[in-house]
DNA sequence: ATAGGGTTAG
């Protein structure tokens, strides 16, 4: 303790007009401490920056600035203020020559919460380094927030070691944001560490808790903490509900999810609009539109979130027509209003109306795309073999000066290779520096989509001398890969190595593609095999791999059985109808086939019509088997006769066996082959592009045996390079050969 | 002498 102690008082001489008074200080060993002054209260009112600025130059003509407190208090209001003007309050906080711990805490706690969290680390770093100041118990929760903001777990960790060497290690508001910033991180566990750990745990702990095992997709631990939470007597309060609402939401569970509507009217939960939102959002998710307008139509206050909130419950009922009117009727649209109506388009099996809408955007003018819009136009674009628009789309985010996110990237890749141009792809691949598990996963699906396989394994071997872990997505395209390569050998390795390698337990999903690598290179014993003895039950997926094995090497009996196990499963599923129904076709079982298609009929089943678009500059024009709706319809029917004249000049015979039905007439057989959407599209892209322009065409089912053939006699004949996606995967036609070695 | 943590749609 200071023993020789200086202390000087000095008055206001005379008084002054009162809203300028002099300052009244208090000197202790020749540092000068004022009181409170009025000047200081009227920071509080502020309400525009110029009145800060006002007050700032006042406090400087009269020596108050110079006051450490009365700084940190300028400070505080600057950066804290609604205006939040906080490069103004980092200015002003870098004039004050030892700024105190108030005033470093009011920055890094601005900064953690600001655009740019870094700022609040490195506030923090020249506060360690450049001052006398050490952190304290209200420091911490303000950098630690910064550190989840960042997803900085490596920071927060460090962080974490010097809470629990200082006196503040079991400080509530310290361990709490611990919790959030964990959770936030994605590791629970450590999360849930810190919350056992607490000596003593407020509601601000059980929220944090909760709300992290819901937003980290752990519905049912978020919801037993909730249980536990009610043992323990402690009474939850919105943010809590707005957890529980969340976990409900994931797991669907209507029943429940109207148990905590009434559980937070019964217990006189505070609502607000957040909380509303919530139970709004957990209909929706739980797939009850009638509960979700019910509750809307009561809500007295809505905003966006709510409106868009109604409209997704809407979309995802595939009531568009519906979404559409309400989408009109919000008071205003903003980016996500328009973004949910995309995305629901987009996801919902709409992809042209997604365009569509997304054009609409940009005439409307009143808001621009941001990145979720693009991601959405591009999944849109890469469904349709847009290929065009998604370049246009490309250069806009080049133009625009988006920033190229992982899931921006991701969805370019998928655009690029489902459209066909894998080497746009790559180059985009290239390009980005910041590559995610996603990134890495598309473009290694990319590569295997396009049949090569070789590039995708060494792909993935390059991937893991990243710090990026592949999850269980990228495995199942690296096996994917595999399969569509016919890289036997690699896929079982790959298999194999999951868990123990890669800590992946394999699931139906995997199963599947090891099913279809084997069955594909005819190890039909070994897919059975493997299939007998899953730990887990084989889905609809292995049985259908098995059933495609079934089709290529023609295994009748086995057909039949896996096709039985699929339709057990899959009732609805027409596409095993189909496979089976080929291979009866292939081996002339014609009877059987017709048996099938009544079957079909009387369980109300219709095949799923096939159809194949062709992009020319710009708008993708959609063909149905013997569509002849084209307004140059003419002119393909014209160009088909002369295909395939040409074709049976050069020794073509068409290849009937999977013609869905027994045709009588040969003329008839061959007439429903030449029908087929893909190649009605490929004679409108002949005569619609230019020759050195390759003709990209998507089909939404597999391609069948007799277009396969076409295409690569076409590819020769009118030395054309024709790319056709199916629904699998692509095949590049060009001189007579496809990528796929014949092999799909 | 001043202060702090957890929250909904896409």
């Amino acid at each position: 303790m200071a023993t020789a102690c200086t202390l000087v008082v000095s008055f206001p001489r005379h008084k002054k007009h009162p809203s300028n008074p002099d300052p009244i200080s208090v000197t202790v060993n020749n540092e000068r401490f004022f009181a409170n002054h009025p000047l200081l209260q009227l920071l509080d009112q502020c309400s525009k920056t110029t009145h800060l600025k006002q007050i700032h130059a006042r406090m400087l003509r009269i020596g108050l600035f110079s006051d450490p407190f009365s700084a940190s208090k300028l400070i505080q209001a600057s950066a804290l203020s609604e205006l939040s003007s906080l490069h103004y309050a980092h200015k002003v906080f870098d004039q004050i020559s030892q700024p105190n711990l108030y005033s470093w805490n009011a920055l890094i706690r601005s900064y953690a919460s600001s655009k740019e969290p870094i700022k609040s680390l490195l506030m923090f770093l020249q506060m360690l380094y450049q001052s006398d100041e050490l952190p304290n118990k209200f420091t911490y929760p303000f950098v630690i927030k910064a550190s989840a903001e960042l997803l900085a777990l490596r920071v927060g960790e460090g962080l974490h070691g010097m809470v629990l060497k200082s006196e503040v290690g079991s400080d509530l508001f310290v361990l709490n944001s611990l919790i959030h910033f964990y959770a936030q991180c994605g590791c629970l566990d450590l999360a849930h560490r810190v919350f056992l750990s607490m000596p003593k745990r407020d509601v601000v702990s059980w929220n944090s808790m909760i709300v992290g095992f819901a937003q980290g997709g752990y519905a049912d631990q978020a919801l037993e903490l909730f249980h536990g939470m009610e043992e323990e007597n402690l009474r939850p309060n919105d943010v809590t509900m707005i957890g529980v609402l969340s976990a409900c939401g994931m797991k669907m569970d209507l029943q429940f999810g109207r148990w905590v509507h009434s559980y937070i009217k019964r217990k006189g939960i505070k609502g607000n609009l957040i909380l509303n939102n919530a139970i709004l959002d957990m209909y929706v998710k739980c797939g009850s539109v009638a509960d979700a307008k019910r509750f809307f139509d009561k809500m007295e206050d809505k905003d966006v979130v709510s409106w868009t909130t109604m409209l997704v419950g809407y979309a995802r009922m595939g009531d568009f027509n519906a979404a559409r009117t309400l989408f009109g009727e919000m008071p205003y649209q903003d980016i996500a209003a328009w973004n949910a109506l995309i995305s629901a388009y987009e996801q919902n099996g709409n992809p042209k109306e997604a365009l569509a809408t997304f054009n609409e955007l940009q005439l409307s003018k009143e808001v621009k795309p941001d990145s979720v819009t693009l991601v959405s136009a591009l999944s849109a674009c890469a469904q349709l073999g847009a290929m065009d628009l998604g370049g246009w789309i490309h250069v806009y985010i080049e133009k625009q000066g988006i920033k190229f996110t992982c899931h921006l990237t991701t969805a370019l890749i998928d655009m690029y290779s489902k459209c066909g141009d894998l080497q746009k792809a790559l180059e985009v691949f290239n390009s980005v520096e910041s590559k995610d598990v996603f990134v890495w996963s598309s473009m290694i699906a990319g590569l295997g989509m396009h049949g090569r396989g070789r590039d995708a394994i060494n792909l993935f071997l390059k991937m893991q001398e990243t710090k990026v872990k592949p999850n269980a997505v990228t495995l199942t395209n690296l096996l994917s890969a595999c399969s569509h390569s016919g890289l036997v050998d690699d896929g079982r390795k790959f298999f194999n190595q999951m868990e123990p390698v890669f800590g992946i337990v394999p699931g139906v999903k995997q199963y599947a593609c090891l099913v279809d690598i084997l069955g594909r290179a005819g190890h039909l014993d070994e897919a059975v095999d493997l299939v007998e003895n899953m730990p887990i039950p084989p889905g609809a997926s292995v049985w259908g791999a098995l059933l495609g094995a079934c089709r290529l090497h023609g295994n009748l009996d086995l057909a039949e059985r896996a096709c039985d196990q699929l339709l057990e499963l899959e009732p609805q599923n027409h596409g095993a109808y189909v496979l089976l129904s080929n291979i009866y076709a292939k081996s002339g079982k014609w009877d059987k086939v017709s048996e099938l298609r009544k079957l079909m009929r009387n369980s109300g089943l219709k095949k799923e019509p096939g159809s194949s678009s062709v992009e020319v500059n710009g708008i993708v024009h959609e063909f149905l088997i013997g569509d002849n709706s084209h307004p140059l319809s003419k002119k393909i029917y014209l160009k088909l006769d002369e295909m395939i004249a040409r074709l049976r000049s050069s020794g073509y015979v068409p290849n009937k066996s999977q013609l869905l039905q027994l045709i009588e007439e040969e003329e008839e057989q061959d007439q429903a082959l030449y029908l087929h959407s893909e190649k009605l599209a490929l004679a409108f892209g002949l005569i619609s592009k230019s020759p050195s322009q390759p003709i990209r065409i998507v089909k939404n089912l597999r391609i069948c045996d007799d277009c396969h053939t076409v295409a690569k006699k076409i590819s020769k004949l009118y030395n054309r390079e024709i790319l056709l996606r199916d629904r699998y995967r692509f095949h590049h036609f060009k001189a007579g050969e496809c990528s796929c070695m014949d092999f799909w």
